[in-house]
DNA sequence: GCGTCAACTTGTCTCGTACTTGTACCCTAG
DNA sequence: CTAGGGTACAAGTACGAGACAAGTTGACGC
C-alpha cells in the first residue's frame, strides 16, 4: 500500500464535521424531535458546501442519532428520547425489570374501517387493531387494544405483532405521549380474560403516542388488573418547568 | 428575519405557539369547558395566519388537550396545571384552576394508635387521622383519608384541617412525593359518600409526601370517583431533561 | 311561542412565496 | 480514483392571504 500522500494522514472533513455534530448531539444541545439548523446554515457555518455537510449527517444517521424527512429538516433521534420513553414503552420491559417473564397472546389482529373518533385521531379510516393479553409468569396482567394507522402498518405481519412491541415494529421517531388513566368496570370478556369477576375495578389507561410531526401514530386502550398491577408516580418537588407529574382533571365537559 | 444564526437550532412557529398555549392551558388561563379566543384573534394576537393557528391547535388536540366544534369554538377539555408539588398535590387547587368551586367536608379527626405498616411509614405510633370528603360544585369527587405523625399535628385544630390543605398547614418543607395509582371497588360507605353503587370501581390513590430530610411526613389514601375524574400524565416531547413517567409496578398479592 | 337574518365561529379549499431535503450531473485537485 | 466544491432542479414543508361552505349563536321581528 504506497501512501500517495506525502507524510501524514488526511483528515476528512466530512468526518470532522459529523465528529463535532455528535458531540454537540450528546452534549444536548438539540432535544428529541427538535430540528437541527438548515443543511444550508450548518454549510455556509462549518465553511463547507452542502455535499460535506450531507456526507457528515448521513454519518450520523447511520449510527441512528439523527434522521431527516424532505422538505421538512433533520431532526435528534437519540438519547434524550431512549431514555425518557424506556419508562413509558412497553409493559414487557417493565414486566421484565420486575424480574418476571412477560408473555403475549394475539387475540384479535384485523384492518378495519376505525370509528371516527379514532379515525380522526389517527388521521385515516382503514386502521390496523391488533387485541392482545399480556401475561407475567403466566398471569393474566392486562388487555391491550391498539390503533395503528393502516398506512404505517403495511408491512405488519401477525407474528411481527405477536412477537414484539409497536414501539419497535413502527418505522417512526416517538417523540412525546398522552397517557390518561381511569377505573372502569370489566365488562365480560375483559372479567374472563384477566380472569376477575365480571364487574370488578379495572384500571384503564389511555394513550395517544405522537411522532416528531406530532402525528399520532398509535392508540392504545389498555385494562390492567389492579390486583396485580399498579402504577407509580414520583413527584419531585423541584421541577421548574413542565415535565411530568400528575394531573387530576375533570372528566370531559361538553358546553 | 435576524432569527437566522447559523448556529442555532430552528424552530417551527406552529410549535412554538403550541408551546405556548400548552402553557397557558396548564396555567388555567382557560377553565375546562370554555372557549378560547377564536382562530382569528389568536392569529392577530401572536402575529401570524391563521393556517399557523390552526397547525398549533392541531397539536394540542392531538395531545387530546382541547377540541373544536364547527362554528362554536375551540374549549379546553382539561386543565392540566402543573405548577410547583405544592399546587399540584392539593385536590382544591386543580378544581379552582378547572373553574369549579371547591368544598369540603370533614368526616373524622382523631388522634389514633397507627397501623403497625402505617406507625413504621410516618415513623411515629400516634398519628393525626384524618378523613374528608372533597366536593366540587357540590358535586362529591373524592374521599380522602390522611395520616399526619403526632408529632407534627400536635397545634392543628379541627377547623384549620377543615378549611386549609395539609401542605399550608405542615410547618415543613415538602420535597416531594410517591403517588400510586390503582382502582378499587367502591366499599358501602365510599359509595354513599360519592354517590356510586357499592362495588362500582373507583380510582384510588395512595400518596406518600416526604420533607427534605427524606422523612414521611403525609400519607393519604384517596379514593376518586372515576366518572368525575380521571389522570392525565403528559411525556413532552420537548423536554430536554428525563420526564419523571409513568413506572407499572406488580403487585405485591397479600393473601 | 316561532322564523329569519346577521354576525360570528370552524372547516376546507385555492393560490403563492420562501425554505427545506433529495438527487443528479459536472467540475477541480491531489 | 476519491474528497470535495458548485450548480441546478424536483419534491416536500412552512407559512401567508384569501375565498367560500357550513355550523352556532343571538338579536330582531312577528
Amino acid at each position: 500500500m504506497a501512501s500517495s500522500i506525502t507524510g501524514m494522514a488526511r483528515e476528512l472533513r466530512y468526518l470532522a464535521i459529523s465528529e463535532a455534530l455528535r458531540e454537540r448531539l450528546t452534549a444536548g444541545e438539540f432535544a428529541a424531535g427538535r430540528l437541527l439548523p438548515s443543511e444550508g446554515a450548518l454549510a455556509s457555518s462549518y465553511g463547507v458546501s452542502r455535499v460535506t455537510i450531507r456526507k457528515a449527517l448521513g454519518q450520523l444517521k447511520n449510527q441512528g442519532l439523527i434522521d431527516s424527512r424532505q422538505g421538512f429538516g433533520w431532526y435528534a433521534t437519540s438519547t434524550p428520547l431512549r431514555h425518557s420513553l424506556s419508562t413509558l414503552t412497553t409493559i414487557e420491559d417493565q414486566v421484565v425489570a420486575s424480574g418476571r417473564s412477560p408473555q403475549r397472546r394475539l387475540l384479535s389482529f384485523a384492518f378495519v374501517h376505525a370509528s371516527p373518533s379514532i379515525a380522526e385521531l389517527l388521521g385515516c379510516e382503514r386502521v390496523l387493531e391488533v387485541s392482545r393479553l399480556n401475561l407475567a409468569d403466566n398471569e393474566p396482567l392486562s388487555r391491550a387494544t391498539i390503533s395503528v394507522p393502516g398506512d404505517l402498518a403495511e408491512d405488519l405481519s401477525r407474528r411481527a405483532v405477536a412477537e414484539h412491541s409497536f414501539h419497535d415494529l413502527l418505522q417512526v421517531t416517538i417523540a412525546g405521549a398522552t397517557q390518561t388513566i381511569s377505573a372502569i368496570a370489566a365488562s365480560s370478556q375483559d372479567a374472563e380474560l384477566l380472569h376477575v369477576l365480571e364487574g370488578s375495578p379495572l384500571l384503564r389507561c389511555e394513550r395517544r403516542t405522537r411522532d416528531v410531526t406530532g402525528r399520532c401514530v398509535l392508540f392504545s386502550d389498555t385494562a390492567f388488573n389492579p390486583l396485580a398491577t399498579e402504577f407509580v408516580v414520583e413527584l419531585p418537588a423541584t421541577s421548574d418547568i413542565e415535565p411530568a407529574g400528575l394531573t387530576l382533571v375533570p372528566r370531559t365537559v361538553t358546553p
